[in-house]
DNA sequence: GTCTATACTGCGATAGAC
DNA sequence: GTCTATCGCAGTATAGAC
């Protein structure tokens, strides 16, 4: 998220990635092209053309890196959100240490997962780059080490969080994130919108709320069928 | 959604909405555009043009047949889940003659309204004519009765589903109302774009199912905050 | 009411000069 | 590594023939 503008020799690769967050956060896929990307670095359409093979490949590009800095945010707002189990997130052992099933630390990571929903909306709403764009059709074809690595660690972080609640297999997990994903992406699409535009500035705290608020009872319903 | 492909001669402005229907549950918005409508069709490219003005009007047509379609499929689930209350789905009066405030009145009203999410998921997957179209950024300028009575009619609809359920007031209706179509959505947009693909060609109605569960899960927490 | 033909715009992508 | 110049294509929209 580096915004530099050294688009002139300095780093043009990096430069051109940053403003397609730009053209994305103004404009949503939609108004993503190569040209334009070009156009808002003051540099020729062809030069972004020296850095990425096509037009796919820079999305890809910035797919991963929309990857990488979601899964900051959203390790931030959970951390923000309470402190960690002792053994980390990554711990898939459903028996926590002399804590009940539904104990205080079950309670915790419920609200950290909860979280991730409204990390969700804030990152999209600021930067246009949410899963129809980390995700998006078009870059299944592309072969790009970086964005595989870091879609799978997005993921892997995700399943995580879901996982130290006391869900009780891996399994249940999975649909689990996709749930709260789809109720994120739901806010954030319907407001990107223009859905919520009567709530006028202070729009985007009230609905992240919201959201977060909405992915909290979706996990609580998970857990109490 | 008739389908007749009377186009030479016949009634091309409905033909032009039908293939546009096509268009969007092939493609999504993302293809869709006047010229490959009237290729679809067989028709010039400059045909539609003695229909619609431009573009945005044609779409605007499509935005008003999917929000009568997508009410009717609406209310269509809402029946089929559970025989509304005696005096209607209009009614806004939130003590019902003889029956507990959380009684079994209440309780097949939630089924009801979760059944909206169902309903939209299969319908937006079948047409791809979602919220997304329907209220459309670029909608906004453009002049259409039509339209506008279909959606107020949509939302109408849907404050009344939500109403009938014993939310306190009617105020509270509408977060529900946005809470509901946003996971509704969310699951919708996230199938389109391939995310739940390895579940094969039974997943519609998996995932179906589950927007309608996820939607039951944030109606009861509406009521238990 | 639909046709052909056309003007214009914007994007993707390449060739070759510097 | 970036430039200018250019090609090809698709889409929006209009003019005028039939």
């Amino acid at each position: 998220m580096s915004r530099d503008r050294a688009y002139h020799h300095g780093d043009l690769r990096a430069a051109l990635i940053a403003a397609s967050f730009e053209l994305l956060a103004e404009g949503g896929l939609r108004r993503f092209s190569v040209a334009a990307v070009a156009r808002r670095l003051g540099v020729s359409s062809a030069a972004p053309y020296r850095h990425f093979p096509d037009r796919d490949h820079l999305l890809s590009a910035v797919s991963g890196a929309a990857a990488t800095d979601l899964r900051a945010a959203i390790l931030e707002a959970a951390v923000a959100a309470g402190p960690p189990a002792p053994d980390g997130p990554g711990a898939t052992d459903p028996v926590a240490a002399g804590s009940a099933p539904a104990g205080p630390a079950a309670a915790a990571a419920a609200d950290r997962l909860a979280a991730v929903a409204g990390a969700y909306f804030r990152y999209v709403v600021a930067t246009g780059a949410g899963f129809h764009v980390i995700y998006a059709p078009e870059l299944y074809a592309v072969a790009d080490e970086n964005r595989r690595e870091q879609t799978r660690a997005l993921m892997d972080t995700l399943l995580d969080l879901a996982t130290a609640t006391d869900v009780p297999s891996y399994r249940q997990a999975v649909p689990l994130v996709e749930a709260i994903i789809a109720v994120a992406h739901g806010y954030t699409s319907l407001f990107a919108d223009g859905f919520f535009a009567r709530g006028g500035p202070q729009a985007v705290e009230t609905v992240a709320v919201r959201a977060t608020e909405a992915a909290r009872a979706l996990i609580r319903a998970e857990h109490r069928p």
